[in-house]
Order: structure tokens, then sequence, then C-alpha cells
DNA sequence: TATGAATGAGTTTTCATTCAT
DNA sequence: GATGAATGAAAACTCATTCAT
């Protein structure tokens, strides 16, 4: 005689989280309030706490949700690219699709949030650690594929993409013009150039 | 019922306007209440909306202060600077000093914040601009010192440009290991590097 | 945290829109503010809201309560009266009655208030039509018992009747020596005049 | 060297007034704060203060200053008129006025807004004893003209016309459909019937 | 699991009023 | 006379969170 027809275990949960994001994405951080997700998923305020214990829980749940989800397509795809070229092109792709399911302003808004809540300095910080992994080895083998001496510093090359990365994240609401798109455009324009690298480096390298 | 004994015209917008700055630094956009800019500032919470009528209003006036202040300084730093090095040695150090001040979080919040309250979105596109053209003009000087050929999209770079010193800024709270400032000190030991460019491109170009 | 261990339901929100009437009648509708009501019903602010949404909303609800009693009292007491006399002296009887419950000063308190809230204004017209409605079937009934020929405009005059009633209401307040009761008295003392009426007109009327 | 360039004594009296009376009229009771009245008049908020003392005083005297007015006019109107009817025309054709210019609103606002601050029910008490004894007077004048034997109880009636015309004032602000303007054409109407009431009673009146 | 009810402290903003100039 | 600045209290309403059921 329950009015709710019982769930499978786990998918309140997970209604909560795309609740949480679809809030972060459309209210911003300081619009995602317990209530404005609750609201936005059609559940009881309560459930938050009941599932998560807290609003920064949830919140560093929702942003762990989307992470995954992304960084895993990201490595698959830095994986499968052959030449810098087609890195370059699958991850504009990418970017393209994140921006567009706001999984972009997410980060940038947990990320700004941050300051408000210190709580969620740490927890960010820790979360940032994988994507700049990610980033410093797709820099390896493009660079490798370009035969570009191994000799910059790469992981400081990789926390500047991530940083660019976030700067572009929180330009993405305020992009009135498609700015940014035209950007990632310009870029892939150089691809020609990239791969002619190589022999302006002399001689092949790679496998 | 006042009991401070009249200030000089202009000192009390002043104070909130400081109050402001200091509260958006360290409690960031969420936490920049008009209670918690009161309480910094030792004042009335009225007061803000004596002087400034809402509190947003408050925050853009308290952001143009700090915008223009800093504004002025890059735009001489850039009329000044003779060689792309000089340029980049000063924008080094400018930028460090606004890191310590907090104008960089300033910035960042700001913007973030306008995801939460759609109507700050505009005003804060509109005081991106000048930044950008700054940027454009400094790129354009800074190129031709170096003998690039004219033929690169200069707006566009210098967007990319702006929108890294956002992501700059945004992580400037995370930054415990001063990462960043690891950063600008790469970019600058390229310095040498940048300056044999003008020989590569086959021509004298500056003085 | 809640402290009161359960209440059957709806009996807070009964409790709600008892102290908003008590508030009403005592301060009025500009002194009916969410905290005055908080504070005479002995329950927290944030409840209003929680059951109500809005304070307009709760007083309106408010207003309804009454009205919906009164308005059905009024409509038995029109069905049960068998003469004009009868329907005089009950109506007499019940607005004495109503303005020492205080539900006269709530009425004229809502409508007076719906000037400061517009909003307000096409709920208390909505609000008024089945008053005039009822005040139109006493006058057809009650002038047919007298055998007043059927030509009077009755609708005009029962909103007359209601203007009259809220004029009664508005002034109950200042009302220090009751000479709105007196009033009711010498219309009653009519009686008598009004019940030779039927002769008057020269023949019964009625079935 | 004073910006605004010397005021007529009273002027600026006057000029609050009119301010506090507009504001009473579109905003009412509740919505006629200092701040709103001065915003109305143009003038600093403080003037009110320097001026009237208070905020209740501010209204009581522009009460006051319609009042006189209006009384004025309608003592002048009962003077002139010769018959019933004269009587009767003059009237309405007052209240229209009195309705269009908001005089109306302003009383019914005050009345109700005494509730909320009980200090003002003794000033609109007195405040009603004029206006009630003019209707005493006019209604003794019809009625004699009119060859009705004096032996109504004038002064219950001339209360219970002048609660009539509150509760007129009161519905003006809802009265959508005019439906108070028909009333008034209505009875207007009914004046060749009231022109033939001296004969009814069998002996001439009148001058 | 889930929820309706409840709460104290918070939010932005406006109030009437005062006072030095 | 007039004003800009100031203030404590209060306005409506929302916050994250708790708890009995």
């Amino acid at each position: 005689m329950n009015k709710k027809p019982a769930r499978a275990p786990g998918e309140t949960r997970q209604r909560i989280i795309e609740a949480a994001l679809g809030t972060l994405k459309q209210e911003g951080f300081a619009g995602a309030t317990s209530r404005a997700i609750a609201r936005a998923g059609g559940f009881n305020q309560a459930l938050i706490f009941y599932h998560f214990g807290s609003l920064d829980s949830l919140l560093l749940a929702a942003l762990d949700h989307t992470s995954a989800e992304r960084l895993e397509r990201y490595r698959k795809a830095v994986a499968d690219a052959d030449t810098a070229e087609e890195l370059l092109a699958v991850m504009t792709s990418i970017h393209a699709e994140d921006r567009d399911t706001g999984h972009t302003t997410v980060v940038a808004q947990m990320i700004s949030g941050s300051v408000a809540r210190p709580e969620l300095a740490p927890e960010m910080i820790a979360r940032m650690e994988p994507w700049i992994e990610l980033c410093e080895g797709a820099l390896a083998k493009g660079l490798a594929r370009l035969g570009v001496p191994a000799v910059l510093p790469l992981r400081e090359l990789a926390y500047a993409v991530v940083t660019f990365y976030l700067g572009v994240n929180l330009l993405t609401h305020l992009d009135e013009d498609d700015r940014i798109d035209t950007l990632f455009a310009r870029v892939q324009e150089l691809s020609p150039v990239l791969a002619s690298l190589p022999e302006a480096f002399g001689g092949g390298a790679g496998p």
C-alpha cells in the first residue's frame, strides 16, 4: 500500500545526483540549494540528507559521477588517437559535448564554490589530479608523435592545459558569441602545420 | 541616530567597497552576503542599500573598482615595455601582486557567480572587453617586436589568453603548491629563446 | 529538530489560519506581518511559508476560512426565514456575532489592503460575488413576501447592500458608541411597518 | 549659492501633503511609507519629519487637507440646492469627482489603517463628526422639502449614510464594472418619484 | 526507504526616524 | 529650511538540517 511503486536500489541516489547536476548547471553553486535540487528532481528535501548526509557530500558525489564518466572517455580517446591531429579532433568533439551537457559548468562551479566552502577545497584538489595526469600522458604521447624532444616540463604543461580548460569552463555560460568554439576550430585548422612538424624536427619519432 | 561623527564624502562608499572586496576574496561569491560584508567592514547592513541600492550593484561597483586600477597598471606596463621579454617580466610581477591582493579571486568569483545571478552575466561580458582589447594590443606589440608576421588571429588569441588568465584566477585559491607561479617562472625562462626568435624569422624587427 | 511532538494533520494549518485571523482583527492588514502572526500563534515564522507559500496566500486562506463559515450561516438564515421580519431579525443577530468575533474587520481589512497589494484585488472581487448573490436572493424573497412588485433592480440593490455592509465593517473598530448597533435596532423597530406593507400594496403576494 | 531656488513659505509643506495624498491613493495606507511619499514628491525623506514630526501627523494633515476642501464644497452644494432632486444631483456629481481625484480612497485607507495604528483611531472619529453633521443637515433639509414629517431619527440616518459612503469609498478601487456609478445613476432616476412624494404626504412643504 | 513537518539562523531589502551640517 | 548619511528594527522569505513516523 505504498504509493511510490518501489524503486530499484540505488535508483534514488541516482535521481538525486542527476537533480544535483542539473541544478548546478542551471543555477550555479550558489543556487544549488537542497530545496532547489529537490524541486528539480521532484523528491523530498530530506532525501538528500538521508542518502548523502549533507549538501556538500551530495555535490561532491555528483561531481564524481560526471567526472568518472568523462575521464573514462577522455582516457579512451587519448589511447585510441594515433596522431596528434586525431588527438586534437577527438578532444575538440568531447569538449563540445561536455559543454552541451553542462559538465564543464559543474566543474567550474564546484571549484569556485570551494572558496565559500573551504571544506571542499582539498576535495577539489584531489579530484583535479587524475585530469592532470591524463593530460600529462596525452601531451607525452602527442609530443612524441610530433617528434618533439622530451625535454619539456610535461607536468607543468599539463597543469597549464588544465588551467586553461577551467578558464574555458568558467566562461562557457557567458560565451554568447561561441568564441571558445571558434578557438577550438582555429586550433584544429593548425593540424596540418602540426603534422608537418616531425619533419621540421629532422627525423621521425614514435614507435 | 548616527553615532559616527560625519565622514568625508565618498569615504563610506569606499569603506563599503573595500569590505565587499575583502569578503569576496575570503568568502567567495556565495559567501559575499550583505551581512557578511557589513560585518567585515564594521558598518550597518542598511548602508549597503543606502549607497548602492542592491547587493549586486555593490558587487559590480567593487569589481569595477579593482578592475579600473589593475587595468590602468597593465596598460602602462604594456606601453612601457620595449621588448617581449620585458613585457613578460612585468606581466608576471603584476600578476603575482594581483594574486596576493586577491584581485584575481574577485574576478573569478564574480564570473562564476553570474551563473547563479543571470542579471550579472551581461555586466560581466561588458567588463571583459577592455581586457581583451588590452591583451590584443599587447600581443600585437609583442609579436611585432619578435618579428612574427602579422598573420595570426590576434583577437582570438587575446580571448584565449584572457580565458587562460581566468583559469589561473579560478585556481589561485586552490593552488597549494604555487604551481601557477612555477608556470609563470618557466615561461620567463623561455625569454632568451624568444629573444632569439627574430633571427629565426630571418629579418630584424623592432629597434 | 521539531520539539513539538507531532500534531494531527491539518491541525497546524488551522492554528496558523487562526493566528492570521486574530492578527488581522487586532492589528489590521498593515499589522498582519508574518512575524506578528507567528508571535500571535506561538509558532515559527517559517511555518507560514512552509504551509502557505506566502503571506498573501495565508491571508486569503484565512479570509476564505471565515467567509465559508459565515456564508453558510447566512444562507441558512435566509432559507429558514419565513417573513421579512424574521429575515431582518436573523441578519441582525448574525451580524452582531460577526462583529464580536471580528469577522467583519477581517473582511474590511482585506479589501482595503488590496490597494497596497494589487495582486489581492481580483481575489477579493471574486470573493465578493457569492455574497452579492446571497443578498440578491434574500432581497427577492423578502420583497416578494412584502408584496413589492418585482420591478426593482435586485442585483444593483444587492450590491448596494453589500457596500453598506462593508462600510459597517470598516467602521466597526471605530464604533465607540455602538452607533451601528443602534442602526440595526432602529431598522428592526420598523418591522411592524414593513409587515403592514403588503396591505399597502393592495393585495397579498407570495403563495 | 543654494541650489534649490528658495521656495515660498508653506510651499514645501504643500508639496509634501500632495505627495502624501498621491501615495495614499495609489499605494494605500500600507504603502504610504515615508520613502514612498518622498519618492513620489521628489524630495528628501527627512523633510517629512522636519515639517510634520512623524508619518502619522503627515497622513492626518493630508487627510485634513482634502477633507476641508471637500467638506466646504458639499456644504455649499447642500446650501444651494433647492429641491431634493437638485441635492441628489449635486451629491452625485461631487462624488464622481471625489472618486476620480482619489479622495474617497484616501478616506477609506486612513480609516482602515487606523486598525494597524490605534493612535489614529480617535483622530478619525473626530474627523467623521463634521461629515455626519453635514449629512444630518442635508437630510433635514431634503426631507422637509419632500414634506416628510420630521419624526425620523435624523442623526442615525446620517450615520447610516456616512457608513454607506465609506463602503462606497472602500470599494472604489475594486469597482471594475463601475457598479457604484450605476447605483448613483439608478437613484437619480428615482428623482421624479421623490418629487411626487410631497403630494403623497398630503400637504405642501417647502417655501 | 521515504516523507511531511518543523526549526533557528540566515537571506535581501525596507522601515521610520535622527542628526550634523 | 533642507539634505545626505546613518541606524536598529523589522519586513518577507529561504537556508540546511532534523526527526517522528
